[in-house]
RNA sequence: GGGGCGGUAGCUCAGCUGGCUAGAGCGCUGCGUUCACAUCGCAGAAGUCGGGGGUUCGAGUCCCUCCCGCCCCACCA
């Protein structure tokens, strides 16, 4: 029966098929919702939403795949894991992508109007928007799919709604002209996170302004931005430049524009920089319109929403793009004799994160949220620890930026996106927020009008915890489900989102949205750059599940995803990249594969506890049991990386490389069926318990051999656990030391072998002495096992080991000789040096040893037991020394 | 200008609270295909833990300093 199984299994692993066959039938089960009503002890996490533009990309994942283990392994161990699912309607970004699909067809979105043009997103959205959905499909995710939601949708709507007036009814939006970071391309508004400074090598112009009624006396301005002196209303100096001192109080002519503009006295000029003398344009430098507000100055803004120089401007600039002004200007300035002088300039701009853009400040009338009253409560959760992160060194990054908030601007001059709840009269000017729709102005009765702008994205995003649970509605979703319990994503948007949902759950439900922050790091190529769409080396996870399967991606992805650093994966070869997960999976394929015809469902059902357990049992037991405590205490310490590698050494190492090799013929029943059944049993037990170790990180496979193991079928499952919980009787440290033992002698007589280049398949007859407690156990257990790992004709033990004759010999660290006889073949003076080599380097250790424990302040201040250890290593390295003493004697009377 | 991260084998990286002879994977060298796996097995070579100083019985691990990469924040025009 399950040999005919065992045939169905080729000698390679090859997972297209198997991967999407099982998860179709975990979603036709609806095993991943959970209803609120049957929870248990719930475990959630509520996914970053990606953008509805957004295709996977390693990054997500990354990401998701880390998600994924941690609610597997939750509801393995027995919690209601519900894992919400969802995108974002990324108002820009999608904006954009339906803007250019527009412009193929010649058309720009004034050309369609307001209304058809967002018609023309959700169209596009409807169409695409759930492709990500379907992808994290493909790589395992097993979210509550059921309660998929969007930003854009009714409830979330609602949420935000309900946000935007319940802070402006307490006085945290407020409207007002400000200088904001603007991208002329996208021609709206950006928050200050938004706008992505990066060092840029410009120039910074010396100018010349002519003082008024002063011919040929000129003050020394520098800029990096001359096409702002049209805007120009004043030039300062520090109140205690005694340079300029004079100066203050008079006037300075603009040139090119030729107003005449006052000359003030600012603390915030930095008498130091240049000529200690600045140029103030309060419409387009946040510096200067506080100098501006101070001084009471006019502020003209000098340019349209795409950055070309407006009205304000003398008309030569008009029209002008901002850089060809820039351009003009310089040369203006040049054919007058006012630019004094150029140089070199490194200094750093905003950009646009959606659209590279370099940002233009700009005054601009727009809504923010007072970011400061909200900051606070965030600020004392994470210094209370009620919030951590992992790293944790994430959280001073935080406390600066929760400590140093600014307000957030949150309207943007966009179409599709949330609108903004407030209505004008356009009869007495009021101004009304509300969360139903107006038709009439409460105060006058006469017509509204609604603002036009939407708000930022993020301005949605900051609610998803709650608002995807019902939100404001009080729902039983919501009760059971929030605080949720882990989020994790990319480091580069804590401040976009992460800080902002502390803020928001704190604020509108005064209970943080998360107790945990994970912060993964980031995905690079070969040379260690970001993967990025521009630079074309990305990899896209799906070609790699089509190539290696999910289980294959999802294990190398999380064996190389250390707490805290970034992965490095090779675009350019990917199977070099993945090799890991790949030939992992198909190791683990073929241990089942051969153990499958050994064990029977009576097998799997018995416990260890009841069969007579033979030392390399009770070994493998001990092994397991300790191999999953760890896992267990790192998976839920986020330490991914090391429950990946710990099963993964166990599996391979341990398991298959030894137990497996020593079980083999005992499974065959030829020690009997009493020693048959307790292989059989452990065995089987070991097997399934690893598999389900593994199946967090390795879901496909780790499913479908469970489900082919004797007894178990199609209907079974491993989602629902349990999770392996070994006894911890079975920590054996008697049967690790001697089984322990016997692989290194096993190591050490296939070390002989090769240096002396024994024919492989030859078998060898060996002596051993002085056999250790621990060795002589492990021989009585397992003597037929090491004569058949070890290629041994006869293991002899004799009270010492024959002098004299030709051979080679070696010491175990307990002390144990072993004597390989070489007859005819041996070389002596090889012989002579290899123990020699040996010599030395006990010396070494055992010099370093003696030293330690001679000095008082080691034995009187070290703990005991380190001070035990080192006393038992050097009774050890002695031992072995003094045997290898001996042979080096009789060796050299040898000839 | 602040803040942070990294520098451990040829390569990519582990090494969490200081304590067995510093590890893994890949690569490399040699050997090995009779029954789970060549996406394999066995064995091997390979490391002044970036440099210097300090604390300590003991430092890859803690402190100082320097060098070399990288990142984040910041209103030096």
């Amino acid at each position: 029966m399950s040999d005919s199984i065992s045939h169905e299994l080729s000698s390679r692993y090859d997972p297209s098929g198997i991967e999407s066959q099982i998860y179709d039938r975990w979603l036709q089960r609806g095993d991943f919702h959970v209803a609120a009503t049957d929870a248990f002890d719930p475990y959630v996490i509520a996914i970053p939403p990606p953008n509805v533009t957004a295709a996977l990309h390693m990054g997500h994942g990354l990401n998701n795949t880390l998600q994924d283990v941690l609610i597997r392994f939750e509801r393995m161990r027995g919690r209601s894991a519900m894992w919400i699912p969802g995108t974002d309607h990324a108002g820009i970004a999608t904006q954009n992508v339906v803007e250019r699909e527009l412009a193929r067809e010649g058309l720009g979105r004034s050309d369609l109007g307001r209304e058809l043009f967002v018609e023309r997103v959700w169209q596009w959205v409807d169409r695409y928007g759930s492709t990500i959905i379907e992808q994290l499909k493909k790589i395992g995710c097993t979210c509550d799919w059921d309660r998929t939601r969007f930003t854009l949708d009714d409830g979330l709507s609602g949420a935000v709604r309900e946000v935007f007036v319940r802070l402006y009814e307490k006085g945290l939006i407020y409207r007002g002209n400000y200088i904001i970071n603007w991208c002329p391309r996208c021609r709206t508004a950006l928050a200050n996170e938004e706008a992505e400074h990066r060092e840029v090598e410009g120039k910074l112009y010396h100018v010349r302004y002519p003082l008024a009624e002063e011919h040929g006396r000129f003050v020394t301005v520098a800029t990096t931005r001359p096409e702002t002196m049209l805007g120009d209303t004043a030039v300062a100096v520090h109140p205690e430049d005694e340079r300029y001192i004079d100066l203050v109080g008079r006037d300075v002519e603009l040139p090119l524009v030729g107003r005449s503009i006052p000359i003030i006295a600012d603390e915030h000029v930095d008498p130091e920089f240049g000529s200690g003398i600045v140029k103030v344009t309060p419409a387009h430098d946040p510096n200067d319109f506080e100098i501006g507000l101070r001084h009471d100055l006019e502020q003209v803004d000098v340019m349209h929403g795409d950055a070309s120089i407006n009205q304000s401007a003398p008309a030569a600039y008009r029209g002008l793009d901002r850089f060809e002004a820039r351009q003009r200007v310089v040369d203006d300035l040049r054919e007058l004799g006012l630019l004094e002088r150029m140089e070199e300039h490194l200094h750093s701009i905003g950009h646009c994160y959606r659209c590279d853009t370099i940002v233009e400040p700009r005054l601009s009338l727009q809504w923010f949220v007072r970011m400061q009253p909200l900051a606070e409560p965030a600020l004392v959760a994470y210094r209370e620890s009620r919030l951590r992160f992992h790293p944790d060194r994430f959280g001073n990054i935080y406390e600066h930026w929760m400590t140093n908030v600014r307000d957030w601007c949150i309207s943007r001059q966009l179409w599709w996106g949330h609108r903004i709840p407030v209505w004008y009269c356009q009869e007495c000017g009021e101004i009304l927020v509300a969360r139903e729709d107006p038709d009439k102005c409460g105060a006058c009765g006469g017509e509204l009008e609604q603002d036009p702008d939407v708000l930022d994205t993020w301005f949605s995003s900051w609610l998803w915890p709650f608002s995807t649970l019902g939100w404001p509605e009080d729902t039983v979703d919501l009760r059971t489900f929030y605080p949720t319990n882990t989020l994790s994503t990319a480091p580069e948007i804590l401040f976009f989102w992460v800080a902002r949902m502390v803020m928001a759950g704190l604020e509108f439900l005064g209970e943080l949205p998360f107790t945990d922050v994970l912060l993964h790091g980031t995905v690079r190529d070969a040379r260690g750059r970001r993967m990025s769409k521009s630079l074309g080396n990305g990899i896209d996870p799906l070609e790699v599940v089509d190539l290696f399967g999910a289980d294959a991606m999802r294990y190398t992805l999380v064996n190389a995803a250390a707490l805290g650093t970034d992965i490095q994966l090779d675009n350019e070869d990917l199977e070099s990249s993945f090799r890991v997960g790949r030939n992992f999976a198909n190791k683990i394929w073929n241990a089942v594969r051969f153990a499958l015809p050994y064990i029977s469902a009576e097998d799997l059902e018995r416990s260890p506890d009841d069969v007579a357990l033979e030392l390399t049992d009770r070994w493998i037991l001990s092994r397991y049991s300790a191999v999953t405590a760890a896992a267990t205490d790192s998976l839920a310490r986020f330490r991914f990386h090391d429950a990946a590698e710990t099963v993964y050494q166990f599996v391979w190492s341990e398991f298959c490389d030894w137990y497996l090799e020593l079980v083999k013929e005992r499974l065959r029943g030829d020690r009997g069926e009493a020693s048959r059944l307790a292989a059989a049993t452990t065995l089987s037990h070991v097997l399934e318990g690893w598999l389900r170790l593994l199946h967090p990180i390795m879901p496909f496979i780790t499913e479908h051999l469970g489900c082919h193991l004797p007894g178990r079928t199609d209907g079974d499952t491993m989602l629902f656990g349990p999770w392996p919980a070994p006894s911890r009787e079975w920590r054996d440290e008697r049967a690790e030391e001697a089984v322990g033992e016997l692989m290194e002698l096993i190591s050490l007589l296939r070390n002989l072998r090769s240096e002396y280049s024994i024919d492989p398949g030859r078998q060898i007859d060996i002596s051993v002495a002085s056999v250790s407690d621990a060795l002589t156990e492990a021989l009585a257990a397992e003597e037929s096992g090491v004569n058949r790992l070890a290629r041994l004709s006869a293991l002899r033990r004799e009270d010492a080991i024959p002098e004299g004759e030709p051979g080679a010999h070696g010491v175990l660290r307990s002390g144990t000789e072993l004597f390989v006889p070489l007859r005819g073949v041996v070389d002596l003076d090889r012989e002579r040096e290899r123990i020699a080599a040996d010599l030395e380097k006990l010396e070494g250790l055992l010099r370093r040893a003696r030293q330690r424990l001679d000095d008082p302040n080691f034995t009187e201040r070290a703990p005991t037991e380190v001070v035990e250890r080192e006393r038992e290593k050097r009774r050890s390295l002695e031992e072995r020394y003094v045997r290898l003493l001996e042979k080096r004697a009789a060796f050299a009377e040898a000839r």
